[in-house]
DNA sequence: CGGCCAGTTGACTCGCATCAATGTATGTGG
DNA sequence: CCACATACATTGATGCGAGTCAACTGGCCG
């Protein structure tokens, strides 16, 4: 499993870092830790302290409704930045567990603030980071709003697709998928029994090819015809505005 | 209607603004503008130049899909902060218009950078800001996720009510929902149809009670049961990690 | 008055959930 | 190396929630 380099190499996608910026991110972050398979980053209710970069592995982000059911509401794939979405809140209100095991790049939340305070150039990266994960989030609630199933399930599998590549770009059109089909359910609102049927049917029709945890695209084009799938709103680059700005600072 | 104080009194809800910061906002925020019921803030593909604050007056963003069909992402309501979901990206992937008339506070993309530049402290303000507008569409997505019909229209309500409540604690059970049914069945990921039904149903159950453009809540506790809804995700006060640490600069 | 738009109501259909059985790996201990 | 347990995926039968289509109502406005 790739390593990536911790949280310096995930905001260099938003912003060019100088070799001062970058000393500063290498100097906040915590040494790299190794986590397992269903280890837990943090639960429901408690402070955020710490947030994580993914260097390798998968997470995701649940609930329990009033009933205990798990809702899945997000996932975190290598090169993820994890929690700035509750980070200023007074508590998380999701559990985020390994998906499989994994590599952690931990910043403390005051050191976050570090960043802020000493770099407007790094706020700026860290807060368009959480612009695209909201970005995603907004695109899904669109996605499960208002496409059927075969269509849900194209565009999520889109969805990673675009997100493992923008981090790694020797990505190709097979990539790990180590999600099973009741993550995928619940993250798509339908049962799992559903999910297998439609995966058939995409696989019949040629669409995709599953390959146990791999999932392998053989129809990009129709596939995101059918999911209604975009990628701009994946890979869309800074607003000019804000680029220009930065870069006479 | 109601006017509120632009961007000021909105970022004042996130981090106590002292003299110097609420003058450095006065100072950036452009001249308060009045619009009419159907203006657009701006389009689909246009860069983001502008944010804009509402002082009063809903709005709602949507886009459209491959045929042509309109999907609702976001709805914006008193006091909200538009835009800066999407300021950081190269153009806009919604395209933003009045429900209703209204009052809006302006302010260039080019000096939200300069606060950000000049107080770490607004910076955070502005990042809570918006990780609140990212918490309530991951809540509508669980919400979409994982609940019937009757459940996503209790849970809209209260996530209305609580939203507007943040903003304007003189908000009772009695306020304005300025939304037609088909805004109501494009958020909710339902037809207009079962809207009504639904609705009637909840009125029938003395839940809530329908006056034109406005709603009451009847009975909150049961509503909030009955949507699983829990109140602390729109409520949550900061971090005290950062409130502490921000109190000390 | 007539036209228009939002909402309501009913009859019918269909996508997906539910329940249940079976298939297929993967792992574990004797 | 086999017997068994466990977890995940597949398949079929049946039922329900919500979509679709269409007719009708009522308010608003020129």
């Amino acid at each position: 499993m790739q390593h990536l380099g911790g949280i310096s190499q995930t905001l260099g996608h938003y912003v060019d870092l100088n070799q001062e910026e970058a000393d500063l991110l290498s100097q906040l972050e915590q040494q790299s830790i190794r986590v397992s398979k269903g280890a837990a980053l943090w639960h429901t209710d408690c402070i955020p302290e710490t947030i994580y970069t993914l260097g390798s592995g998968w997470a995701y982000a649940c609930h329990h409704d009033a009933n205990g059911r798990e809702r899945v509401l997000d996932v975190f794939v290598p090169g993820d930045l994890a929690g700035i979405r509750e980070v200023t809140y007074r508590s998380h209100h999701t559990t985020v567990s390994m998906l499989t095991d994994g590599v952690l790049y931990p910043l403390h939340t005051e050191r976050l603030l570090d960043i802020v305070y000493q770099s407007p150039r790094l706020a700026l990266a860290v807060h368009s980071c959480a612009a695209r994960q909201q970005a995603i989030i907004a695109e899904r609630l669109v996605n499960v709003l208002s496409n059927d199933a075969k269509a849900r399930v194209a565009h999520f599998v889109l969805e990673i697709y675009y997100r493992l590549r923008r981090v790694d770009d020797t990505i190709d059109e097979y990539f790990s998928l180590p999600l099973k089909q009741k993550h995928l359910s619940l993250m798509l609102g339908m049962t799992h029994v559903h999910i297998s049927r439609i995966m058939a049917e995409l696989e019949e029709a040629k669409l995709l090819c599953r390959h146990g945890k791999s999932i392998e695209i053989l129809n990009l084009p129709q596939l995101a015809e059918l999911g209604d799938f975009n990628p701009d709103r994946f890979t869309g680059g800074l607003n000019p505005l804000l680029a220009a700005h930065i870069a006479r600072n």
